[in-house]
DNA sequence: GAGTCATCAAAACG
DNA sequence: CCGTTTTGATGACT
């Protein structure tokens, strides 16, 4: 404090002001602390602590490494001295009135409140109360990866403990009338499964990508991309913020209100909540700038991002919604003044932040269009063929290139399915038990009454498949029922990938990937897909081959496994007693001279579909039938990835 | 901290 | 099959 030196070093003078911005609570991000890290998540495997450690690890990492505060956020200059200029909404006479003109104080928390802040951020939040604004930046590479994993978790037991409780009231009176969806929300909080539950994040969701699509408010919660059921802006609460002031993080946009105006695209504009009788109709009173309609403000003034999710009607969802996840968006005004229906409304000018994957909302317009149009014959500028398989596939594959003048596709010699007939020895005939079922095998009734079927029982517990046809979980193999039977093919249950692909999908050219597939529809997670094809070709054990000629089912990673387990949350229904894994094919697929369409799958370590053996009635285990499944919810036009197995290069 | 309240859901009802 | 009612959980706030 007796620094005589002072007036030769006034640089070094750390004197300290408590006016000052504090400094940001960094956090050195080393290449040692991410693998430490990643060497502690990637050492819990699959069972149930092991998951709620994952999750909470990474939280915590969230938090440490990619993180920070926004009250030390330094890119945004915090408070211009226009403010006004860009909120033109005049304070209402009521309550809290339009930010005045603050800018000519910084309105900085003290240093000790908002070293306390920092020192919150460190522990975990208890219970429900502490948490902490950040904005999280995207993780890239075996991060990206982790991110995206627990993001399909998270939304895979979602949707098995929902159709548990669906099931659940449906049967015994009990508990009738129950919200399925909410009862599964209200569980995964419970223990602690909901993402990013935690820290409240401003900006993009780690694994969650522009254009993903959701099927329940609910499921926007679980994933941390929204976070009320019924409420449209999500906001976090001024008490958190060291600013004091409250800022939206997420909207809802269900074009529910008379003055909203959105055509899908880059720009939409948002009505504030109240004013408004319970279930929709017209506005009886104004509404009044607090709760969220505030928050939107702020988050206009300090020029905060926020995600957008709109909903859109869905034949293809259970709840008839569909909820699209668009990106990030920045409030660029809002105004205050009479609405279409009298009483004075909020509205905010959202716009769309440029340079993020294209518009989920729009492309998914867009692909339901082209889809017409190619059903209807049209034939589209740049497309090579309508229909590569030239009729063999149940659904046309028309093939697209708008980057190129390549056409190889078409050159060579279409088979919809591998044909094993050469290389196969199929069980005898005589020792083969086939099923005799009248009806359907593998009609889930209830859990207590499992099906009779032999063909469903040999796949060791519940059905394999779902009365839609998707896969209920992954498996070693799956048994289907097979020509020997006697249930009826068109309805049996357990032979869902008999009946050829379902979903419209096109080979296109893509710059990023050379060809590749993608979907024109919206798939359901578990969905089949497709099967691949080519000339097959018996192996032995060691017997290695080439990347690029051959489909090789024994590189394929066991991703079977990521895709149904619910044992985290769901008492294992007779899970765990699957059949002894079949012993690895004994064959590869030559694709080089005939394949279908297939063959064109990009490859990705963050798959969205992956292959599930299948073997139907008698034939030969060592020649499983390579079927793809969606193990995401898959929306239009995005490209089909699966993980060929090709990544350890050692 | 328990209780109140509003909320661009979803299912059931009529 | 619609509009309407009921049920319902959450976060924010008191």
């Amino acid at each position: 404090m007796a620094s005589s030196s002072a007036a030769a070093a006034p640089l070094l003078t750390p004197k300290p002001d408590p006016d000052a911005p504090l400094p940001a609570p960094t956090v050195e991000v080393t290449p040692e602390l991410c693998a430490a890290l990643r060497r502690e998540l990637e050492r819990s495997p699959d069972d149930l602590p092991d998951f709620v450690h994952g999750l909470r690890l990474a939280q915590e990492r969230l938090d440490a490494i990619s993180a920070y505060l926004v009250s030390a956020r330094p890119p945004m200059p915090p408070l211009t001295a226009t403010p006004t200029a860009t909120t033109p909404m005049p304070p209402p006479a009521a309550t809290p009135p339009m930010p005045p003109p603050a800018a000519t104080k910084r309105p900085l928390v003290a240093p000790e409140a908002s070293s306390s802040a920092a020192a919150k951020g460190k522990r975990r939040a208890r219970g429900t109360g502490a948490t902490e604004m950040v904005r999280a930046t995207v993780p890239a590479g075996p991060d990206h990866v982790h991110a995206r994993n627990l993001v399909r978790r998270a939304r895979l037991i979602f949707e098995a403990l929902r159709v548990v409780y669906h099931r659940g009231d449906a049967g015994a009176g009990e508990g009738a009338r129950k919200r399925a969806d909410l009862s599964a929300l209200s569980v995964m909080f419970d223990r602690g499964l909901g993402l990013y539950r935690d820290v409240r994040i401003v900006g993009s969701i780690p694994g969650v990508f522009v254009g993903d699509v959701f099927f329940y408010r609910a499921e926007l919660c679980v994933v941390g991309l929204h976070n009320h059921v019924q409420g449209g802006i999500g906001y976090i609460p001024a008490s958190v913020v060291s600013k004091g002031k409250p800022v939206a993080t997420s909207i809802v946009s269900s074009g529910g209100y008379l003055d909203d105006h959105d055509g899908g695209g880059d720009v939409l504009v948002y009505t504030g909540s109240g004013g408004r009788p319970r279930n929709g109709g017209e506005h009886f009173a104004d509404q009044k700038l607090e709760g969220g309609n505030l928050s939107l403000v702020y988050s206009c003034e300090y020029g905060i991002e926020v995600r957008v999710v709109r909903s859109h009607d869905c034949e293809a969802s259970p709840s008839g919604k569909a909820y699209v996840y668009d990106g990030l968006y920045k409030v660029e005004s809002s105004t205050y003044g009479p609405g279409k229906s009298g009483p004075d409304v909020c509205k905010f000018k959202l716009v769309r932040i440029p340079g993020q994957g294209e518009l989920g909302s729009s492309v998914w317009h867009a692909a339901g269009e082209l889809g017409n149009a190619l059903a209807s014959g049209i034939r589209p500028r740049g497309y090579l063929s309508l229909d590569l398989s030239k009729g063999k596939e149940r659904l046309r594959v028309p093939v697209c290139n708008k980057v190129d003048q390549d056409s190889s596709p078409l050159d060579f010699e279409y088979i919809a399915h591998p044909d094993f007939r050469a290389a196969r020895v199929p069980r005898p005939v005589k020792r083969y038990k086939a099923c005799h079922c009248g009806t359907t095998c593998g009609a889930a009734r209830s859990a207590a009454a499992a099906c009779k079927c032999v063909c469903v029982r040999k796949n060791g517990g519940g059905p394999v498949y779902n009365a839609d046809g998707t896969l209920v979980r992954g498996r070693p193999v799956v048994y289907e029922c097979g020509a020997l039977c006697g249930c009826p093919a068109a309805s049996c249950l357990n032979r869902a990938t008999q009946r050829g692909m379902e979903h419209q999908l096109e080979v296109f050219r893509s710059k990023e990937t050379e060809w590749g597939v993608r979907t024109l529809g919206l798939i359901q997670p578990g969905a089949f897909v497709c099967e691949y094809s080519g000339d097959v070709v018996t192996v032995d054990d060691g017997q290695s081959t080439d990347w690029g000629c051959f489909v090789d089912p024994r590189k394929f990673p066991a991703r079977w496994r990521e895709w149904g387990d619910a044992s985290a949350v769901l008492p294992d229904e007779e899970g765990h007693k699957f059949p002894e894994p079949i012993t690895g094919p004994g064959y590869v697929l030559d694709v080089s001279r005939r394949r279908n369409f297939a063959a064109y799958i990009s490859h990705s370590s963050a798959p969205n579909v992956f292959v599930q053996f299948v073997i139907r009635g008698n034939e030969d285990e060592s020649f499983p039938h390579l079927m793809v499944f969606a193990m995401d919810t898959i929306p239009p036009m995005r490209e089909l990835s699966i993980d060929y197995g090709i990544d350890q290069q050692g």
